[in-house]
RNA sequence: GGAGAGAUGGCAGAGCGGUCGAAUGCGGCGGUCUUGAAAACCGUUGACUGUUACAGGUCCGGGGGUUCGAAUCCCUCUCUCUCCGCCA
């Protein structure tokens, strides 16, 4: 959520910058300036009508104390008065605070200015492709064939246990998820993350603060008897660790990271988009997780698209980053690199993990705030990236690591995996 | 699932319906003392809103009510803890 003393600072700038963003309802930024203008009006009237009160409120009690009922009497019916103003005062100003915070809640959060202008995905810029694209010969397979071939992972036996988008891994395939969450998290702890294992579904309060409702309600699978959701993503459960917070700055930056499945109800996918591990509804994730001095946000996004980059290589696998453009952004991110590994049979790129700097956009609904140098308390900043999520990375390491054999495995994850190669 | 207790500042923990944003202790910060540190002593220490700045307003789990006035009384919701039952 944007904060209201920024769109009153820069109501022009800030149209322009939502429209890099493609959003459509400029207007909406000067409806929140001035419902804050009346807002601030009818709030100053009330302020002031309770301080009368409340005064002659400890003037009733002094008076009672002397034994001058009559002079009580008289102010109380003044009080009496007074009261019956502020009633409508309150109610209208509740309504102006309601009316504010749904049109707020509708602004998405502005994007930096590296972010390129563009309306799809085509209009993303890659910044950069690494490893190699291996040739695969013309016997090549995409992954949920080598899946069945080699018994890795059972799509209809978990058609029939749940539904469709919850595979069933099977001895090497459920050995292989097990690896590389381990080493995701090895190699991420030793980056200074501090590993958590949060719950994996959350409370209302919790969705809200880090922007899932009210914006993606219908995304998350939803447990209405107890009114908790299931997490999408590690980032939920543990940003909100520091919800309702304010730091020292010398605590900052806060590193964290979690393994937890993600349940995503992709309601409205279909097609290719679903095949395989292409789109799941339930996948393993690893997270990282940044809590950081506003300062230094950009520095540490940096940081953490490298650390992510140098665990794709580590993997051996044909990758590019993207910086994505405003329209192709979250509604909350500011700026945002996409990382996508080639899905070599299908011929198509699969995006892995996305990194993000929200700026204070997430930290202004989880109340998550430090206090600088001079003691004022401001917004930290938040930033967050997969590392990584598994089943693209597993549909990748499939089919460009196959062979007539078999299907080797990197190097860095022959210990965790205990074999060389799946046969 | 059954029975009971509770929710107050970073933590612990007081709080007759008025003088309570809230005692006290711990912690934090500043200082005195000290070569330095510890101890001791002194001072200071909530958030939000609002104003150029003062002032003012709000907040004692959430919501509602009684009252001139509510942390204190009533209703309601949520959550936590203890005991019993069940159980990985």
């Amino acid at each position: 959520m944007l904060q209201v003393a920024v769109l009153r600072q820069n109501r022009e700038w800030v149209k322009e910058r939502l429209a890099v963003k493609q959003f459509k309802q400029p207007e909406l930024v000067d409806a929140v300036v001035e419902l804050d203008d009346k807002r601030k009006k009818v709030q100053a009237l009330y302020d002031d009508t309770q301080s009368k009160v409340n005064s002659a409120s400890k003037d009733i009690g002094k008076l009672m104390g002397q034994g001058k009922k009559e002079e009580a009497e008289a102010l109380k019916s003044n009080v009496a008065g007074w009261n019956a103003e502020l009633k409508p005062l309150k109610e209208k100003m509740q309504l102006l605070e309601k009316e504010l915070h749904d049109k707020l809640v509708q602004l998405p959060n502005l994007p930096g200015p590296l972010v390129p202008v563009g309306k799809t995905p085509e209009d993303n810029v890659v910044v950069k492709e690494g490893g190699e694209k291996p040739v695969l010969d013309a016997a090549a397979q995409p992954h949920w064939d080598l899946a069945k071939k080699y018994n890795l992972i059972d799509f209809e036996l978990g058609n029939k246990i749940t539904g469709s988008g919850f595979p069933v891994y099977i001895n090497k395939g459920a050995r292989l998820q097990r690896a590389l969450v381990q080493y995701f998290l090895d190699f991420n702890t030793a980056a200074g993350y501090t590993e958590y294992l949060p719950p994996f579904m959350v409370n209302e309060a919790s969705a809200y603060a880090t922007g899932q409702l009210p914006d993606k309600e219908g995304q998350m699978y939803h447990a209405t008897e107890d009114d908790f959701y299931l997490i999408p993503t590690a980032e939920v459960p543990v940003t909100n660790v520091y919800r309702d917070t304010i730091l020292k700055e010398e605590e900052l930056p806060l590193k964290m990271t979690a393994y937890t499945p993600c349940f995503r109800r992709e309601a409205g996918s279909y097609g290719k988009d679903v095949r395989g591990l292409n789109r799941l509804h339930q996948f393993e994730k690893v997270e990282i997780i940044q809590i950081a001095n506003p300062e230094k946000s950009y520095e540490i996004l940096d940081e953490m698209v490298a650390h992510v980059e140098k665990l794709i290589q580590s993997l051996e696998l044909p990758y590019r980053i993207l910086r994505l453009c405003g329209g192709d952004m979250g509604f909350t991110s500011a700026l945002t690199y996409d990382f996508e590994v080639y899905s070599t049979a299908q011929g198509r790129w699969l995006e892995v993990s996305s990194v993000s700097n929200f700026e204070g956009f997430q930290a202004n609904r989880l109340k998550c705030r430090y206090k600088d140098g001079s003691g004022k308390t401001q917004l930290v900043h938040t930033l967050n990236g997969s590392s990584l999520a598994l089943p693209r990375i597993v549909a990748s390491l499939l089919e460009n690591h196959q062979t007539a054999e078999g299907i080797n495995i990197p190097a860095a994850l022959v210990p965790y995996f205990g074999a060389t190669e799946i046969k």
